[in-house]
DNA sequence: TTGTATGCGTTATCAG
DNA sequence: CTGATAACGCATACAA
């Protein structure tokens, strides 16, 4: 029966509506400019031979593509899930598509998604924190795409950033736990190489020590990935120290259930005897036992937020304006004053 | 200066190396179908002008994308979440790349994706459980994309599916349930309507329950959606009835970690008082307490094979095997024989 | 081994 | 209001 069946084009459509292809085309984005008669026709073409516009020919065509790229560390963690999905649900709704690559906490992958991202033209990118290669920032310059930073909040940096101030937020944390009378203080943080958001929770901590008369240098600090076992891990070397720390902050929830998990291993009665705390509060802070004394960071309200501007900037209707998200101290548990 | 600055195109790379555009084009996908001399002179001026090949053009001649559609119900969910990132790393490591969107349980979301995702020119799709309209299986048929479903195991539904057998996997965690002796039994499901992986978990209990003389009509069944908070309120629901059931199973763990936490407020001993158990495993289930009784699913194992094997039904190596992945019962504490 | 020329499916410009 | 037609950037048969 002649052509194969494949997937239909505007060419098709055109033909069965007995119009020319631009017509179609104009139907399908800007229907008030044809006259409804033709536009009946053609879009019922268009639904019986359910036609789909090719979105490479269109976006080669238009220079546009609606799609947005976001780059996060990993997927596997509810710290950018939450956030993410918001980010998403926000984009839909203005009509644009979201892209997540992973990079695995790898900058030279994360290099190779943005390429990889900006060559399917996505139309801005979503970046988490600011600490990258320059080359990745001229990069995007010469390509002129519109990026935005989130989970991460500094005014004075390119490119413009949605998120919260790690440090602020992780010396308020501190400040805290030095007036219930902590003075030993341990972290357990992320790999702070790379991570902005992971250094700046540690200078934080510091910060609030010195604020307070301590010494920051005295901060006992080990460095791991995010994960329940490294927490756990961490937590069990800080146990051996003697003298022991009376608290342990974590750079984030996941890393302190995992110390409140040793913990209940080694006999350990949190907060009686060590004090933990955590950052971020997901879900999972308010489910262990203690429950977690943590940072909120409210992360569908940055997701949505992050959304709009950057569709702001794609749009022209704004140069990138960065946004601070309060957080705020969330007190439960794992967090008493120091045993005496 | 002449020309604005913008991305530089194969013409420009091809003008900066003296050749044409066919000798770069061929450097960059076939690179020993050129001489030496002249792919370095090439590849010179490549990384010079930091040029990246235009996606959407590219796919448009080629008629591949190299890309790889995934649909999920949420990304807020660690049952997706592990599971769907083995799966991007494997199709990273054989040069695809991965689009995610969420539908938010949402049938007419999901079909709506699936064609974007179809017009972006995915090569391949992955699909959650086999429950969707004959009308999309029908228009992915028509557009010819190969799709594979997981998450769900069904070796006579089209398309195939690489998952677990969800009846099966609950069947013998509820035998398990009765041979310790419990008889009444409480069901928190997920959703069934359209979420074959939910229906197919209540018919594993049900099949349990009859197997064992039990009356499957019997079973006391809530259906709500996957949160903490939605399990917690059934669970209270649950513990209004009387009789109480002596056992609560449920969908999931996060439903199963919500029943846990009303307990703990209701001063319901467990296991004591009342068993609960959950499905999945994924980490929370591990650090609740007490610790939860469940089914693992080796959600890694899953991406990796789904992934293995959508490749080589794109590549043509393929017809669309289907693939069983097995699930193992775990016991940890909240499973235990009912009061006297 | 390399170059030439054509087509991929749309959008957008410009006439009619 | 509608129809030709020229880009868009790349891959690829075909020629040289």
């Amino acid at each position: 029966m002649g052509k194969t069946r494949s997937a239909p084009t505007l060419n098709d459509v055109a033909k069965a509506a007995g119009v020319s292809t631009a017509t179609v085309s104009r139907c399908l984005n800007s229907p008030e400019r044809v006259i409804e008669k033709t536009r009946e026709r053609v879009m019922h073409a268009v639904e019986s031979l359910g036609y789909t516009p090719n979105f490479a020919a269109r976006v080669m065509a238009a220079k546009r593509s609606f799609t947005i790229g976001a780059i996060i560390p990993t997927m596997d963690n509810a710290i950018f899930a939450r956030g993410l999905q918001e980010f998403q649900d926000q984009l839909r709704e203005s009509g644009y598509t979201l892209l997540v690559s992973s990079s695995a906490y790898d900058p030279k992958v994360e290099h190779e998604q943005i390429r990889t991202l900006v060559a399917r033209g996505a139309d801005g990118l979503l970046l988490i924190g600011h600490a990258r290669d320059a080359e990745v920032y001229a990069y995007l310059e010469k390509h002129q795409i519109p990026s935005l930073v989130a989970w991460s909040y500094d005014p004075h940096m390119h490119p413009p950033s949605v998120g919260f101030g790690n440090a602020a937020a992780m010396d308020e944390l501190a400040q805290s736990v030095i007036s219930v009378g902590h003075r030993r203080i341990a972290m357990i943080s992320g790999i702070t190489q790379g991570n902005d958001r992971a250094q700046a929770r540690v200078e934080g901590v510091r910060k609030a020590m010195a604020d307070n008369g301590l010494d920051a240098n005295a901060l006992t600090l080990i460095e791991t990935s995010y994960e329940i076992d490294k927490g756990a891990e961490a937590f069990g070397q800080l146990m051996a120290l003697s003298p022991r720390p009376t608290v342990v902050m974590c750079g984030n929830d996941v890393l302190a259930v995992g110390a409140l998990r040793q913990a209940e291993k080694l006999g350990i009665q949190i907060p009686e005897q060590v004090s933990v705390t955590g950052f971020d509060d997901i879900e999972l802070a308010e489910i262990v036992t203690p429950a977690l004394t943590t940072v909120h960071v409210p992360h569908r309200e940055m997701g949505r937020k992050a959304a709009r501007e950057l569709i702001a900037m794609v749009e022209g209707k704004s140069e990138g304006r960065s946004l601070c998200i309060d957080t705020r101290l969330v007190n439960r548990g794992s967090l008493a004053k120091p045993p005496c």
